[in-house]
DNA sequence: AGAGGCGGGGCGAACGTTCGCCCGAACGTT
DNA sequence: AACGTTCGGGCGAACGTTCGCCCCGCCTCT
């Protein structure tokens, strides 16, 4: 309350001079620890609340030996994109670690560094008591050293199967199952994937549904319709310049990519062939980027459960600071498809 | 390098016995002070490399009474956009702070709130040392409190001219008039400006930087082109079907924003109304949101100097906890025009 | 009446640093 | 020979907490 007194900050033992107690049960009453009698209790409080005592964050890390400062690191991406979820999933994870007193920090990463540089620093400054990671990948090195160095994580992404650590991640999968369903529901009978190279974790996840998506609906892949580039809208209009280019009845009629990127890259090429989006050709993408529903036509796309993966990896991460066990350590969330009109073709409501 | 031991972490008392040196000589040595024989600080550094010695910051913290973390809030935007600029801003800014030996840290605020709440807080259990705004306005209350508390930050925007504080801004009046002028030169002659209502600061450098320019241009400004919306697609849209409902001779050729989703409005509006874009209706965005290269057309918009700004942010910041004046505590940056197709008149060049 | 139990609270120590003071030896000066 | 300076390094204290132990007095039970 006061403001007055600038300087010299407020301590436990002011409080206890105040109370007329020693400074160390003035801790236990604070701390809800020992018994004290009700009355001193309550002098306690008052006189704290007078003083406007605030502990000392730094005094009690040291003691304790928890910084109650979770470390987040992400790959920044190339600088004519934004990541389209690095908002929405900071404003989650801050909130969800501040309800438990956590606060996140951030510390930068180049993709080739050695994790035990800079991971290892932090942890071993103690600044850090443990972190979120994201961008996983097959073999991540950083869940290797994290793992060996016994340090407690929760990630947003699996790696692979050999490798046992708690994580969150979006069912990409699924994603795209329910990406192609709805082209076929749509009356495309030859759908086309947009993929990543096979070193990619998720774009393999993703592949795997666009092809149980097909099988479920009895229909047939054609290997030259699974197609595969970097994050990139030109790659998409290449891959898609391709597929049109093929004969007449193995043309496909729509692809589903696993960007959003690539779907707009699809997007142009279609368009550049004189095709009408939507009616004649259907595109889907993934993640749902903001913007894309202002395109022409706006884009169908697939969009993850960024807020909610930001809630569990935290609550998780605690969880496991707190040395409890978290009941699920591998949590799959369930994507939406977010329909719009470069799926559906007019005619249809 | 030994990442052997686990739990008991190598301190300095165990340096200065392997040194056979008191920890207080271990202390000076490595922080580089005092006088100490060159074979000790030898022996001495030797030996921390040896056991892999780490300082512990939360222990350094406390004696030293600061933390070397920067406080970074800022306000999560509505569910359907991202902030173009949150990666590359937290990016560079993160960056800047770790070659100084800080960190940043995040928490959360909702605008409403009270900054002794939040704000005070923070600075009061010493968990950081100084704090980093940023989405200024007028009278903010953030700013009056960490004034009045004199709490050390810089600011990434202005305020009212009646409080002096550093900060570091992008110069919107300019951004505006590099647009217009470019209108200009385009042929355009009557040239409508969709801003925001007058209670945003940037709003109104930026409805300057229109005004000024169009009167550098010897153009004059019918009052019926200043119109005002919130930060929204449907308001760009609904503002500029306004515009082109004027008599013939009033109606204006072109469209300057202030953002770029106002921009897309203002393409849709005039789409619909079946004028092509940039041919025969020009527009301008700001703020190069990720995306609008792939718009049709391609949105013409004014670029920050996002990264430099984060740089420069965090420079003054840190000066100022060494307490250090820093040479300007107010910088104002350049933005820059990107030109694309929306706002180009296809025979010329 | 003495033993045992328990509520209430004091006290020393520790967490890992940094800071300032002091002391002894070596050296050079008057 | 006595004195002042400088260098090298030791030592106590402090930063603000929390933790565990101990002590005291009162109540209760045998």
């Amino acid at each position: 309350m006061h403001r007055g007194q600038r300087r010299r900050r407020v301590t436990i033992k002011d409080v206890a001079a105040a109370a007329g107690v020693s400074y160390q049960t003035v801790s236990k009453v604070l701390n809800g620890q020992g018994s004290v009698a009700p009355e001193t209790a309550q002098r306690i409080w008052e006189a704290a609340r007078r003083l406007g005592y605030r502990p000392n964050v730094t005094a009690r890390s040291l003691r304790k030996r928890a910084t109650h400062l979770i470390g987040y690191s992400w790959y920044p991406i190339s600088p004519d994109q934004t990541n389209p979820i690095l908002d929405k999933f900071l404003s989650s994870a801050v909130r969800a670690a501040e309800e438990a007193g956590y606060h996140i920090l951030l510390f930068p990463t180049e993709p080739d560094q050695d994790p035990a540089d800079s991971y290892g620093r932090l942890v071993e400054t103690n600044r850090v008591d443990g972190f979120i990671l994201s961008t996983t990948n097959y073999d991540d090195p950083r869940i290797r050293y994290l793992l060996d160095a016994e340090v407690p994580f929760v990630a947003f992404g699996r790696s692979g199967p050999d490798l046992r650590f708690p994580y969150v991640d979006v069912d990409g999968r699924a994603g795209l199952r329910a990406a192609v369903h709805h082209l076929v529901e749509q009356g495309h009978r030859r759908i086309a994937f947009l993929g990543w190279p096979p070193s990619s974790r998720q774009g393999s996840a993703r592949r795997n549904g666009y092809l149980e998506a097909m099988a479920q609906a009895g229909l047939p892949v054609d290997p030259e319709w699974i197609r595969v580039g970097e994050h990139r809208v030109t790659d998409g209009r290449r891959l898609t310049q391709e597929l049109l280019a093929l004969p007449q009845g193995r043309r496909p009629t729509a692809v589903a990519a696993v960007s959003d990127l690539l779907a707009i890259g699809a997007m142009q090429a279609a368009r550049d062939a004189g095709l009408r989006l939507g009616a004649e050709f259907g595109v889907t993408g993934f993640d749902d980027t903001p913007g894309i529903q202002h395109l022409m036509p706006p884009l169908t796309s697939v969009r993850q459960p960024v807020w909610e993966a930001g809630q569990r990896i935290v609550e998780m991460l605690i969880a496991l600071l707190r040395g409890e066990t978290p009941e699920e350590r591998e949590v799959l969330l369930e994507p939406r498809l977010i329909v719009r009109a470069s799926s559906v073709k007019p005619g249809e409501s």
